[in-house]
DNA sequence: GTGAAAGCGCTAACAA
DNA sequence: TTGTTAGCGCTTTCAC
């Protein structure tokens, strides 16, 4: 910043106040200023910036690569953050990788908050991090336990599957669940809830899963043993929806000729064209603003009540849906 | 830190010194300040560290989460950053955030190194950011330009699979391309190469291809339109391979009874039970670990030639391949 | 083995 | 509108 300021001819002070936009300058200075930076190839040092400020700016954001979902939410933190003027700072969990570790290298950066996305851990942990930073969850979250929380509304989710399920004629809807995955819990809860509101609760059917092809497979082979009458299946998660169709079609099911499916997530998967599946869809970048915006109020009001935020989800439909045929079950077609 | 000093009753140097295992403290003190320290929760200001030490030891890794290949090179840059006493800046990017916005950023936390994962630039570009920091290419990068380049060895990887393919019995092997995706064209040409060292030059066949399960499908029917007598295909990419794959069983076609099919890449996708494709797999951890290294060797010696390492790649098969059946056509059959 | 002191590059309060 | 100045929390050299 010396060397800017000397080749400008001005104070290093002045320069900073050009580099970050504060008032103070005039514009004839702030275009000889950074005109001289960019000369220069100057970029503050972001260490610097963040020891001096007396607020880093910084929000921590802790998510899995892994999964596709959480990769999207991330995405769209980086202009949600921007707009509210704070910098993100990523943290990546992976298997080698524990999370204690990554929430000590974000403490490390001085983040004024965490936001967790779609991450699972006993009230306590929550507890025990929330006495040293602000903490928001976003994405899939089972339940708020009193830390702020921006979460779909599953509920509304799996209503606008059923309720296209129902429209098309179904009134026998499986549903394949996730076990102890983020929102499986939500969804069977929502389902079991949705088939009662619909009147049809005697045909209610839940299959065990995990959110992965091989649960979608066992949960075909598991309709087809039972000679199942249940014409469509809505299912907790894209996987499994399609594990559970490539199975089915092993065994001469087509779908949706024979047998609708629903899938959740809406992912890269569902929009394939060679899958093409109807999905409830999370909208990551809604989830995402409303987490920053979560930040901004929890850093501005620390002794306000709890956030519970809930973003609308939509239904995308594709072609593994269509009007049920007569027929009795599964096998007898 | 001051508060530890004072609660542990040495100077903040000493703290200083224990935090981060320098030498210059008894055993018995380093027990004693580690535990002062963790009672009062400290962790040390990384904005602190960076500025006032005269190297940095972050290493910025430039990547698309979108891409799960990527993410698992970046997954396996954590434990290898570690070992050299190296310290992870994520920089990701999206569709809304581009390159030179991420590097911007980068810089902004002085990192010495910066490694770019798959990614592709015009050599210019290269150059220019090079200026400023040491630059190691990874990945899928399609040919070293005078910059660092930590790669997979697509031409074994390619003859890999040729020599699987051809040690069941085919000969007439088509090539599902890449157009200009990353690592394509080396793929495309170690096909060609492949074929002619097999003596089975006149049987080239090339598929035009994007890494989409839809460029899958249109060779596949394509194949079909020209009744071709390929009783295998090698694909640049396992999206490819699978829609190909689907489209095939839409017109009757079946894996490996009719086709043998062999992906790239060895992603998720093709260790789904339901998908099991056969495919050449690279290796990110080693990737990684090269690659650090790489940056290592760089940083100690600014001026050495440029380095062009490569890693192994290895086939897994599964079950999308068998032997040829003895047929002239994919529509004669 | 330990402590005192200087300063990394920047920001913010104030003085000019 | 512009310049001066005092640290932010840490590492590092040097003296003890």
């Amino acid at each position: 910043m010396a060397d800017v300021a000397s080749a400008a001819g001005v104070s290093r002070a002045l320069v900073s106040i050009v580099m970050r936009d504060a008032p103070g300058a005039s514009a004839a200075m702030r275009d000889h200023v950074r005109v001289t930076a960019e000369a220069l190839g100057y970029r503050a040092n972001t260490a610097a910036q963040v020891l001096r400020r007396a607020r880093s700016r910084n929000v921590g954001v802790l998510f899995s690569p892994r999964f596709p979902f959480e990769v999207e939410i991330v995405e769209a933190m980086y202009p949600a953050a921007d707009a509210l003027g704070h910098q993100v700072v990523l943290g990546a969990m992976t298997a080698q990788r524990d999370l204690d570790r990554a929430v000590d290298e974000l403490i490390g950066h001085r983040c004024e908050a965490l936001v967790l996305v779609g991450l699972d851990r006993p009230d306590a942990w929550f507890e025990q991090v929330r006495g040293r930073l602000a903490l928001v969850r976003v994405g899939r979250v089972p339940s708020p336990a009193g830390v702020d929380v921006v979460r779909s509304d599953e509920r509304r989710g799996v209503q606008a599957g059923l309720q296209h399920l129902t429209e098309l004629g179904h009134r026998r809807i499986a549903f394949l669940g996730g076990g102890d995955m983020p929102g499986a819990a939500e969804r069977a809860k929502a389902y079991r809830a949705g088939m009662r509101r619909l009147g049809v609760a005697d045909h209610v059917c839940v299959l065990a899963g995990d959110y992965t092809d091989e649960c979608g497979a066992a949960a075909a082979r598991e309709l087809l043993a039972n000679r199942s009458e249940a014409t469509a299946v809505l299912a907790a998660n894209d996987w499994s929806a399609v594990g559970l169709i490539a199975e089915l079609a092993r065994h001469g099911v087509r779908v949706p000729q024979d047998l609708s499916v629903v899938g959740y997530d809406d992912s890269d998967l569902a929009r394939r064209t060679y899958v093409d599946l109807t999905s409830v869809g999370q909208d990551p970048a809604a989830l995402a603003v409303q987490a920053m915006e979560a930040v901004r109020h929890r850093l501005d009001h620390p002794e306000a009540p709890p956030i519970d935020a809930v973003v609308e989800p939509r239904l995308e439909v594709r072609s593994s849906t269509a009007s049920p045929r007569r027929r009795r079950s599964l096998t007898s077609g």
